[in-house]
DNA sequence: CAGGCCTACGAAAACGGTTTCGTGTTAATA
DNA sequence: TATTAACACGAAACCGTTTTCGTAGGCCTG
């Protein structure tokens, strides 16, 4: 086993100082070409790499960056971090990974362990809990020591930092403005028990869009379902598709939306021509369900990587000086894409 | 902006020296029990945290654990990766993740850059190019140096450490033999287009399980498809249906199996009456997809949690000496997960 | 009253680097 | 020949901890 080399043992084996093999390694002026050629063929031989560690501590920076998300089993939630990564990595940083599960607890333990030392930033969509609380102390805390933060799609407006979003309200507005379009009457909202803040705002898209026609908000068209994905139970479903003559049904997700269509076809109706159906999140699902489903795509991977930039920006201009910082919020359009469950043109 | 206090700043704010500081905030006996007092109430008023830079310098242990892994937009793996993040976070460490995008150079240039200090050990599944160039001497040069390694799903003979494995192999086997017993006579095998390791052991299991009837294995049986989520063809998969008379199919991933069950109905085959199917990885695809999807469970959680209790129990022994270390190999049992796609009973 | 022993603390080394500054040697210049 | 500048290198501080060891002062004991 051959343990990792250090400049020490380098300096003790060439008989120079340490000061002076580092210089040669960074092919410093100050050193002759002799002794860099004796020094750098000696490291490159034993293969000397620097120690991360030493550099972090002394360089207060350590090139990594702690991503806090409240869920990894969640095609959105990973292609937002498969685009954090890739940029993140391109720029010569690590990722560290922490889940909340939608846990408030969580989310705080974790931050602070991170916030000690480990990250020069983080980025993160509140789990949640945390919404519910409407607590963000842990996140105060951690931009008021100057560690730069990106909140993600799951923002607070209470929390002073940069943002990236996306339109949820105005494309939620375009979907159920496209099933208006084709002339359904009876529109249903399928949405989550408790108002997550992204389900709120699409939520509003979707009275925008009825407001837009003068249309009266019938509260009997919106259901709410349990945000779990398995065991939903289908009779509230079919019950609450027959009594209301639902035509469309706008879902806040994927896989309200594949188990709805489900129901309507047990039920004999045919897709998209009784009942049309428009998701939330491109995942796998919208694609491989019969009939595939039209869905909003949240473009998940390009928000990490205007993340990731955005935080390594803040985080590599040298904020000394206490001038006022100006935060931003950048919007990302989401896109409908239309497939099966709607009618095509 | 309040900057993190050190410990240099507790001491010169008390007029007592670093190293009172430091234990007396340990609750060292050496202090009097009024200077303790002092220094923790001052600490704890000034939120004082130790820097965690710092502390791995000095104790050579990071507390990161490193996992490289092909892909992260992909259930099986985030599965594993929770099961690790989960072990991990509960024993104090915190996850990097590196995803290597199937590419040898990028698990190289990870690995490497990780190993420099970063990380105390790794945890991965090696990329498709790595399997196929059989090259792991990126491998070797960390184990060598002593840093913990285990290799889970996608593991190498050549590499020596611990690893942790389903039992592929048998369990396609008793996957083909369920299908074989309910009288199906001509059994596709649905697998990818260049044989990865796993694939290959399910392969085999097929294999095992005509041999188990002394059935001839009818190569024409076998198709390969590209391992890409979209864009498959269904042309030739229902020109293989039609000539084969395919009534059962056996595939080595849920995307395959969804959409194959797709062509099937649209050739008007009904499922599983018709034409059984058989997935693998218990996704959200297998449990949305109509008809449900019989497919191979491969616990992903179960199989992070223990390379991730491996890892850190390797990671935790210290290993000053070098006694010659015994490496495991720990292989859990896949299930099969009876739904609509195949007859049940 | 000298010697010994606690008590309570500080100095300093160590972890592995980077960087500033000082200095001995040589060669060029006045 | 004395001064000076360039060159090549080393000492030491520093990043923020932990930990070992040394010691000043007080008290007890013989």
């Amino acid at each position: 086993m051959k343990r990792k080399i250090t400049l020490k043992h380098i300096a003790r084996e060439l008989e120079v100082s340490i000061s002076t093999v580092s210089k040669a390694l960074k092919n410093s002026e100050e050193i002759s070409r002799d002794t860099k050629e004796k020094v750098q063929a000696f490291a490159k031989l034993y293969n000397y790499k620097p120690n991360n560690v030493a550099i972090s501590l002394k360089n207060k920076r350590t090139k990594n960056i702690g991503v806090i998300i409240p869920e990894i089993v969640h095609h959105f939630f990973t292609t937002v971090f498969r685009g954090i990564e890739q940029y993140a990595n391109q720029k010569g940083y690590n990722v560290i990974v922490c889940v909340s599960d939608e846990s408030f607890d969580k989310e705080v333990i974790n931050m602070e362990l991170l916030a000690n030392g480990s990250v020069d930033g983080f980025i993160m969509a509140l789990s949640a809990e945390t919404q519910l609380k409407n607590d963000y102390n842990h996140l105060k805390e951690v931009t008021e020591q100057g560690i730069p933060l990106v909140l993600f799609d799951r923002v607070a407006d209470e929390v002073v930092c940069d943002k990236v979003l996306i339109n949820d309200r105005e494309i939620a507005r375009q979907a159920v403005n496209k099933l208006l379009d084709q002339g359904r009457k009876r529109i249903a909202l399928v949405t989550t028990d408790n108002y997550l803040n992204v389900s709120n705002k699409r939520a509003r898209g979707y009275f925008d869009a009825l407001e837009d026609r003068n249309r009266a908000i019938d509260e009997n068209l919106i259901i709410k379902l349990p945000y779990t994905y398995l065991g939903m139970d289908k009779v509230p479903i079919q019950a609450f598709f027959e009594k209301e003559a639902v035509d469309a049904a706008f879902c806040v997700n994927e896989m309200f939306a594949v188990h709805c269509m489900r129901v309507a076809q047990d039920m004999g109706l045919k897709i998209p021509e009784d009942i049309s159906f428009i998701g939330f999140t491109d995942g796998i699902l919208s694609q491989y369900a019969s009939p595939t489903l039209t869905t909003v795509a949240q473009h998940g991977q390009q928000m990490g990587e205007i993340a990731a930039k955005m935080l390594i920006e803040r985080v590599e201009q040298e904020n000394d000086d206490d001038e006022e910082e100006v935060f931003q919020t950048k919007v990302i359009e989401a896109t409908l894409i239309e497939r099966d469950s709607t009618i095509n043109g």
